[in-house]
RNA sequence: GCUCGUAUAGUGUAGUGGCCCAUCAUGAAGGACUCUCAUUCCUUCGACCCGGGUUCAAAUCCCGGUACGAGCACCA
């Protein structure tokens, strides 16, 4: 058979199962630029880091460069917070693990919009339309032109500086881009791309610019000439930006550009989480609803991380989803079983009784008593009890059961507030729990956020030296991070 | 209403006409290890939305339906 028909002892190679994310169209190693495009109306959320790790992730598969960009051209409806400009970028980093190679600010680049503006005006791709939204709405549902579309390049010039000049205000004109009409989805019809805002009573935030303009693009052309400018090869975004891209397809057609390749994802929605939005969020701190932005019952960046949430298992977490345009619906435990991957082997543990029982012990033991700090590592050494005071703590809970072991030390038998010590070793099955001496601990509060509840839970907390930040395990509870020499936030179980 | 998009186990995901009685992870159940309800390891469970068509062959292509989502803002 060896030798007449040796195909068919070949084995067919199974296919491989594609690992991380789909392979860029029209990629060329070192020239990809990807860009991740927020507003900065308040730190970045749970799903920015999405864009954030998918583009960056490209960004250094392909070696090519990640473009921060603000988008903050809005001034009224969602108004940039000043603090996000120096947050954002440190988030970023934080999540990333590299700092993104090019930072843009939107606000900064409006000379350059108002070249495109009126480039498109003279070359008669783009006009000034008086109509009201409402007018405009009839026309665009009934496939009919509205009459500023015959405006002459003269005329649009001549109302585009009064546009900027302070003749109009807002809602006297807008700059619209020349498409067609009957065009078969109404979303591209003639869309507008700059707008007048009211920057005397709602001033950019940014002292720079302030009141400086008054004309702004809107989204879809801010977005489409910005990439040009910056030479974006690559857009991965959401697919509710999908029209977007096929108004900026037709921009960048009269512009004689080519549009970069495009990738969309779906929506996704976490189980645990409802409807956050930045605003929403951004009024309810101010209303002291919440501590801050980083209040650990937020779906922000900040939160995860300060409850405990790394950065790797947030990058695991979003290329496992990879670039579907399925919408989602997510558990968290999804991402916590990948934080706990991460942080498990290094977590020290540590002993915290919740509703602290005081019992004495009567009977026969050694005084020292000795713990791994962590089981699957012997290296790391020994925490250490001493019980000569005969008192101990324990978990209330655990205070109902009669015959358990303390871990580490001895069978017990409870009967009301003493135990009384039986085996040393180790004899039988009985539920280990675990406990405390009453020296070397000291009060502690572990912060919980359940159901959109905080918890606050108090207890004794095994005394140790590690510094602010580190992720323990508390035995039997879960991981926690610490905040303070009293206090730990829990991450999850 | 018009337009666009998506549909694989409970939840995510691989799969682009034959390697698929369908991948991997997570989850659930059971077990091993373990002086934590942790970690690790093993086993088991479980899916191609429906109906037509093209083809020797369809999860994969086409048509229709259904469900869900998005856009039609002088928000991003």
């Amino acid at each position: 058979m060896e030798t007449e028909a040796p195909h068919l002892l070949e084995k067919r190679e199974k296919k491989e199962r594609r690992e991380g994310l789909p392979e860029l169209k029209n990629a060329v190693k070192g020239k990809v630029v990807l860009r991740f495009a927020p507003n900065p109306n308040g730190p970045l959320s749970f799903g920015h880091a999405r864009g954030i790790v998918i583009n960056g992730n490209y960004a250094k598969e392909w070696d090519g460069k990640l473009i921060l960009r603000f988008d903050d051209t809005d001034t009224v409806v969602k108004p940039p917070l000043p603090e996000a400009y120096q947050q954002i970028p440190e988030e970023a980093e934080w999540l990333l693990g590299f700092k993104p190679h090019r930072i843009v600010i939107a606000s900064e680049q409006m000379p350059h919009y108002y070249e495109h503006a009126m480039l498109m005006l003279k070359k008669g791709f783009g006009y000034v339309c008086q109509c009201s939204g409402e007018n405009f709405k009839e026309f665009r549902v009934s496939k009919t032109e509205c009459p500023c579309r015959k405006n002459n390049v003269n005329l649009n010039l001549e109302l585009w500086t009064k546009m900027t000049d302070g003749t109009f205000v807002p809602g006297d004109a807008v700059v619209r881009v020349k498409t067609a009409m009957d065009l078969k989805n109404p979303a591209l019809r003639d869309w507008p791309a700059l707008r007048i805002q009211n920057t005397a009573e709602h001033p950019h935030p940014r002292k720079s610019i302030g009141s400086k303009y008054r004309v702004w693009p809107l989204l879809d052309f801010q977005s489409a000439v910005e990439d040009k400018i910056q030479g974006v090869t690559h857009i991965i975004r959401g697919k509710d930006l999908m029209d977007s891209t096929r108004k900026q397809v037709l921009l960048y057609e009269h512009f004689g550009w080519t549009y970069p390749e495009t990738l969309y994802w779906g929506r996704v929605k976490v189980h645990e989480w409802g409807g956050f939005s930045t605003s929403q969020m951004r009024r309810d701190i101010e209303a002291g609803l919440f501590t801050g932005w980083d209040d650990p019952r937020l779906p922000t960046l900040a939160a995860l991380r300060n409850r405990g949430i790394t950065a790797n298992a947030l990058r695991d977490f979003w290329v496992e989803l990879g670039v579907t345009q399925k919408d989602i619906s997510v558990p968290l435990s999804t991402l916590y079983s990948h934080n706990t991957k991460i942080i498990d082997d290094a977590a020290p543990r540590l002993a915290f009784i919740r509703q602290p029982e005081n019992i004495k012990i009567e009977g026969e033991y050694p005084n020292d008593i000795k713990v791994e700090v962590h089981p699957n590592h012997a290296s790391r050494g020994m925490r250490e009890f001493d019980v000569s005071s005969k008192m101990i703590w324990i978990e209330q809970e655990d205070l109902m059961k009669s015959e358990v072991r303390l871990k580490g030390f001895a069978n017990i038998e409870i009967t009301g507030k003493t135990a009384r010590v039986g085996s040393i070793e180790r004899n039988d099955r009985r539920p280990i729990i675990h406990w405390l001496p009453e020296s070397s601990t000291t009060n502690a509060t572990l912060l919980m956020a359940e159901d959109g509840e905080m918890q606050h839970i108090e207890g004794k907390l095994e005394s140790h030296s590690y510094p602010e930040g580190t992720m323990v395990q508390l035995e039997r509870i879960g991981y926690a991070r610490i905040i303070d020499s009293s206090t730990l936030i829990f991450t999850h179980s």
